[in-house]
RNA sequence: GGGUCGUUAGCUCAGUCCGGUAGAGCAGCGGACUUUUAAUCCGUUGGUCGCGGGUCCGAUUCCCGCACGACCCA
């Protein structure tokens, strides 16, 4: 047996003085009328002698933050949902039992409190707690971080975040707007009629984007299933259904990298509508997130690690070859040639195999030399095909996409284009695709028998797109990693992955 | 995968360059105090210095490896 800290021996003995006085140590039979913002919000404003007539009296729960002792009188914070308040107990008004009750409880303690409202000489609102109005709802054994500095390692913070929760009230508020704007979003696609579903988050193949995906198996059907890297293909059926206007937001798992941008599992909204095109989209997208802005900000811009972001529309708009002229600083001429492109890849320190079509090549320029300078909001346009396969063919210029990406602050935000519905081409597609496979992309797109089926019943001209939720709320709370809008991002775990990787083979190799 | 940095009390941090087994604040514990709010005042407990090796009379400190994390790069 481990020696129990120091701390813990002295929470056990008060438990057991507390547990010899007949006290529940976990009672489930407390009422709470009242949060500390209703209180406050109503009676904040009054002046004391307004107070003295208010004979109401107010129930509150949650967490013991502070205690402020006086001897024969004490201040105390209590935290809940909502924020926290100050209550204030006087041996004299509480009684011999429950003043010695408050004496043995510990920073941290679930508590409950019942008295009237009134305002102390510093003018603070408090709850005057009445006789017998202190409960104990759930003992905590274990202390919290420090009061002032709170809890700033950040493994701590993700480990366990319900500390972080607790100590931390920008934790909180990051992850109250996050659910803010996802109501907003819901809300939006709403009052445009569109539909929200769910579909599969298991496939047999994972398709609808190019990623690596985890893999796993179902026992009884005897099968080999992909965790969704997109749910694209599904969304697509629902068009051919009939649906017209679909959205979901839900996960999606990219066996890659971890990284401030970064996390295997995230979240991001789809939406398809049926007889719209990539420049429709466009539209919406801007009006989209300038109704989010103006909810949360009361206005189009913001700041985002110190940058000013302005989002009042229309936003900028750019083909791939001419972001890559203009700001990437290529030579107009170079991009018609491949083999030069391919060299000025090298020489950026991409690499570049000899089967690489010059799209992919080109978009890796992309990446290198213009991606982190788009700051302000714009459309990215003209996507090549060779990295397009599940999007439109431009009618003038037949080797780009009906396609665009959205950049904000320097990071891809949503991806969108016409929907390729032309089952033939979309064969000679996925075609394409099974070739780079193998010539060595694990990322290249599965052959989908189901897919081509399905288009085959004639799917309506369609544009879709897809935007990560993770990183509209991280432009949005500045947070600067993407762990901080994820309540529980993937860690490794603490006793270290080896043995458990050895024992569980992935087959992704 | 590579580079840089980090890991010391429950928490926030010193100390390590220059080797002699550790300090502060908060929390805790004891005492005083019935309008404080990082309450105050007096006293005080608490540490396998992330883990494993190596060098050394002696390692938290120097060296090597490992684990976990952060940031950057791929």
């Amino acid at each position: 047996m481990e020696e129990e800290s120091e701390l813990l021996k002295k929470r056990r003995e008060k438990i057991d003085s507390l547990k010899a006085d007949g006290i529940d140590l976990y009672p489930n039979d407390a009422r709470v009328g009242d949060t500390t913002a209703s209180v406050s919000e109503r009676f904040g404003p009054m002046v004391p002698e307004e107070l003295e007539k208010i004979t109401e009296r107010f129930t509150l729960a949650g967490r013991l933050m502070a205690v402020r002792d006086f001897g024969k009188g004490a201040f105390i914070s209590i935290q809940d949902r909502k924020g926290s308040l100050q209550a204030f107990l006087r041996k004299n008004q509480l009684g011999e039992k429950t003043f010695s009750l408050f004496k043995r409880l510990d920073i941290g303690d679930i508590i409950w409190v019942a008295g009237r409202v009134f305002k102390t000489r510093t003018g603070e609102l408090t709850i005057d707690v009445e006789e017998n109005g202190l409960r104990l709802l759930s003992k905590s054994l274990r202390p919290l971080p420090e009061k002032w500095h709170g809890l700033t390692d950040v493994e701590i913070r993700y480990r366990q975040r319900h500390l972080d929760l607790i100590v931390n009230p920008e934790v909180r508020k990051v992850f109250h707007q996050r659910s803010r704007i996802i109501s907003l979003i819901r809300r939006f696609m709403e009052e445009r009629d569109f539909l929200e579903v769910e579909t599969p988050m298991m496939q047999p193949r994972a398709g609808g984007a190019v990623a690596r995906p985890f893999k796993t198996f179902h026992n009884t059907l005897g099968m080999n299933l992909s965790l969704r890297i997109a749910p694209e293909l599904y969304l697509k059926r629902l068009i051919t259904g009939g649906m017209e206007r679909v959205f979901e937001i839900n996960r999606n798992f990219r066996n890659e990298g971890i990284s401030t941008f970064h996390n295997p599992e995230f979240t991001m909204m789809e939406f398809y509508q049926a007889y719209a095109t990539y420049e429709d989209l466009m539209t919406m997208t801007e009006e989209l997130f300038v109704h989010i802005v103006r909810e949360l900000f009361d206005s189009p811009k913001f700041r985002y690690q110190g940058k000013e972001i302005d989002l009042t529309p229309p936003w900028r708009r750019l083909t791939v070859r001419d972001a890559v002229v203009e700001i990437g600083g290529v030579e107009n001429a170079l991009l018609d040639d491949a083999g030069r492109m391919a060299d000025l890849a090298r020489k950026l320190g991409i690499t570049v195999k000899q089967s690489d079509p010059p799209g992919k090549v080109l978009m890796a320029i992309f990446d290198e030399t213009v991606e982190q300078n788009l700051i302000q909001p714009t459309f990215v346009t003209h996507y090549p095909i060779d990295v397009s396969p599940l999007s439109r063919r431009n009618a003038q210029e037949r080797t780009l996409a009906d396609r665009f990406e959205l950049y904000i602050c320097g990071k891809e935000i949503a991806n969108a284009f016409s929907e390729l519905n032309d089952p033939v081409d979309q064969r000679g597609r996925f075609e394409m695709q099974l070739r780079e496979r193998e010539d060595g992309d694990l990322e290249a797109h599965e052959m989908d028998e189901d897919y081509i089926g399905a288009l085959e019943c004639g799917m309506p001209p369609t544009a879709g797109e897809g935007i990560g939720i993770d990183r509209i709320v991280m432009l949005l709370t500045d947070s600067a990693s993407i762990r901080d809008v994820i309540l529980f991002p993937l860690l490794r775990t603490r006793d270290g992955g080896e043995h458990l990787a050895a024992r569980c083979p992935h087959d992704n190799d």
